[in-house]
DNA sequence: ACCTGAACACCGTTCAAGT
DNA sequence: ACCTGAACACCGTTCAAGT
């Protein structure tokens, strides 16, 4: 869903890095290439940056091991990419590729629900691959962009202001991000040091003095483990029924 | 506010570089030292870190930066931290020192409303301060041990139970750091250059196809640029009558 | 047009050695 | 107890040079 992240922001603003102003301008329209294919184009570099993240997660990708990946040099990936930012956009935008949109003639709130867990359901399909999204900084893709364009269609349907559409928009796509960058950040620890750290987790919580942190103790089991369908849903329960009663609150205030 | 960021789990669980169960052991009892104070303790190496960032951003706080601010060699640092990470958490800590406690006798929504202020006050305070506490990992440092403890005694307060508390918890805190990270992200390009971007992205969103993506188009101005403080309660709002809902729900379905 | 060699300017971290 | 020298194993990126 979402896909409007930080990232949206970084694109928009003049990058941080001080060279991207050039960025913004139109996807390369790919030239038509009259004589055969080349060794390697974007398309395979980034199918192969996919690749690698399943096998590696997100702090393996670098340019160096992507090259080596793919047999080549280092330097050679800046031949078909500005630099790894690049990289990641590209890399985000093929991440939501196997979206599928939510049927339109569903309520706004089905709609939206439906939409979210599309989004987790893409981000969960590669590893870390919600880190990619948080940091990748671009709505540029043509996927990333269909997404944008459903979420804030669906709530501009729903009678949101632009002003509010675009906010819920946000905040919609950055709580799905965050939350799936949490519930994955240990898919990849060995089942049993898991265990063993959560275990330790617990009792380090618990041995806490108890007069300070009586809640912190009394909850130190459901915010060390939790069933993360459940703990999903019931964030988008809150979104959704904090964005309904926003609804509400300005439709009642407009009819007076 | 919430103090319980992905990083939380970060701690609890082994940390992914795989050494850390023993980063959950009690705090260091700061040895008695009879003689003379050492030239550098624990303390002015975190405060001299806080600087660091003012100065210089997330980006350039590296552990070598550090050293020659503190005019040692950066191998130093590791006689009184175990590595990057035990800094940025007691930096984010640190960060964190100035939150003022809410009201105990307003109303937990008014309760939540001031502690999200605070939190976000605090984060404001400092360059970068929301990408350290994304990035912390721990929650082992008094402060946030206590914002923790704050927030989740009024979740609790409120009539949550332990898991709808530890999950708004979480929720809330991730949707400020998120917020305040996004907020700051241009906050130190030069003024010219942000108001060029923007006017460039606007630009680049209306030039797309009006055919396949009119929501977008139509609400570039509100994506590109908005008005952090209004935006913010936006959210605030949102997941305060989410959570307001919850508890209605929950309590009518007790009472049946 | 596409790729490489070789370098530049960095990182975090370790560890034997100094004092 | 505390700090340094020197190295290890990396990063992203550039650019002249090759083909």
């Amino acid at each position: 869903m979402l896909v409007l992240p930080s990232a949206f922001v970084n694109l928009c603003i003049f990058t941080w890095r001080e060279k991207s102003l050039m960025k913004l301008q139109a996807p390369k329209h790919s030239a038509p290439r009259p004589q055969a294919e080349p060794a390697l184009n974007q398309k395979q570099i980034v199918q192969a940056a996919l690749q690698l993240l399943d096998e590696v997660g997100f702090e393996g990708l670098t340019m160096r091991n992507l090259a080596k990946k793919l047999g080549i040099k280092a330097a050679s990936l800046y031949w078909h990419m500005r630099d790894k930012e690049e990289l990641l956009s590209l890399l985000a935008d093929e991440i939501c590729e196997p979206m599928r949109e939510p049927d339109r003639t569903l309520s706004w709130q089905d709609q939206l629900e439906i939409l979210g867990n599309e989004f987790r359901r893409v981000l969960l399909a590669h590893r870390d691959a919600a880190r990619v999204l948080a940091s990748s900084g671009a709505p540029s893709g043509p996927n990333i962009l269909r997404l944008t364009e459903i979420l804030l269609r669906t709530l501009l349907d729903a009678g949101f202001s632009s002003k509010d559409a675009a906010y819920a928009g946000f905040m919609l796509n950055d709580f799905i991000v965050m939350f799936v960058s949490e519930e994955t950040q240990f898919a990849h620890v060995p089942a049993e040091s898991a265990a063993a750290a959560s275990y330790n987790a617990k009792n380090w919580f618990k041995a806490l003095p108890p007069d300070q942190y009586p809640s912190v103790i009394a909850l130190a089991d459901d915010l060390v483990e939790s069933d993360s369908n459940e703990r999903f849903k019931f964030g988008i329960m809150i979104l959704r029924s904090g964005l309904e009663s926003c609804l509400a609150h300005r439709k009642a205030r407009n009819q007076i």
